[in-house]
DNA sequence: TGTACATCAGTGAACGCGCGTTCACTGATGTAC
DNA sequence: TGTACATCAGTGAACGCGCGTTCACTGATGTAC
């Protein structure tokens, strides 16, 4: 293993990987301190060298998620668009498609997280804001100069909202069948900007 | 105190109308047994005489809250209506209004609790289920005959995600901005058909 | 009418358990001389 | 080159606490005779 300086940080980041994953999985209340010290493969007494509290972690797993997620939306965006596809439909296809309903866990942390979020200490609401902020410009950034101002709001809350709706009906014929029915929406409404 | 037969019916229907309340504030994990109970003025020990275990409860003030929404939903959508607007502008102008953002505890259990449900135990995540079958069959109802098929999915979701984004940024300027625009944004997208 | 008993909603102490957090310790590595 | 010490990431036992659940009990009411 790793030793001296730099050891420590790539711990502090295999923790932070683990309850990103985690958080998204179970929820901000379903997973703990301890489960996620040894999901990292680490023992939970040492978690406190690496975070003021539990409430620090989550705050710094919704940065990690976020970063994670414009990283995977980069990604899919770039493959999609090399095949064709405006930014726009990139990004509704990718993000209302059945792998992403079937990834919560590393998916959008904001769809994953966002009914629990108004429950959580201020700074861990405060995070999820910036994230929920982070999403609406992600979403302005795909449409074109010309849309109106509003759109990016309301397609983004339609997005999450699809992506919530469809999971509790659940990974079947009948939420794949209200994605399918979003995204054909989304791409038909603004077939204009696009 | 009421006694004989139709106290207890009248008990757990305080429980139920308490639990109701307590899971949209704090969420499905938010809140315990004992929290409820002594919400609604009993001691704790008494639950396992009116339900057969938390989770039990949980579906039941699923239920009740589901009720509750539809008694809600009705007497706002006759107000507005008789003031002269549709049924699909006074579910939207109910749904995303700003009372609706600041009462999370006595509005939609969809909003309040989406993201959470698909982590819940299969007979608790079957009762939100149902939840958002009856919201979906809700905006249905509002819309005209003619309406595409895929409309009332589409705002379902644009809805519950829209109000469920407002409540993570606050209920302040920037959540109820985010509320207008979806609500400019609907009723100008569906003017047609109203 | 009055007494004895059955019913049953609700009480409160207790259970085993897992949580977040603390802390004295270990043991491998780097550094001083 | 070898020895003594400092550093520090990670360990594991322990803490106080609140959870869901159980259960023997209370005490008010209804019923039988």
């Amino acid at each position: 293993m790793e030793t001296g300086p730099g050891r420590k940080a790539l711990t502090h980041e295999r923790i932070l990987e683990t309850a990103a994953r985690a958080i998204r999985r179970a929820g901000f209340q379903g997973v703990g301190v301890a489960d996620i010290m040894k999901e990292a493969g680490l023992t939970h007494g040492g978690f406190y060298a690496h975070f003021a509290s539990r409430d620090a972690l989550l705050v710094e797993a919704l940065e990690h998620a976020g970063r994670q997620s414009a990283q995977r939306l980069d990604k899919g965006g770039m493959l999609r668009q090399a095949r064709g596809a405006s930014a726009f439909r990139a990004l509704v296809e990718s993000y209302l498609s059945d792998r992403h309903l079937a990834d919560t866990e590393g998916g959008c942390a904001v769809a994953a997280l966002v009914s629990e979020a108004p429950r959580q200490a201020p700074e861990v609401r405060a995070a999820a804001a910036l994230r929920v902020r982070g999403l609406l410009d992600r979403v302005r950034d795909s449409l074109p100069e010309h849309a109106a101002a509003d759109a990016a709001t309301s397609i983004a809350s339609q997005m999450v909202g699809a992506l919530q709706l469809a999971r509790v009906l659940g990974n079947n014929t009948e939420g794949r069948a209200l994605l399918a029915a979003n995204r054909n929406a989304l791409l038909a409404q603004h077939e204009g900007l696009v």
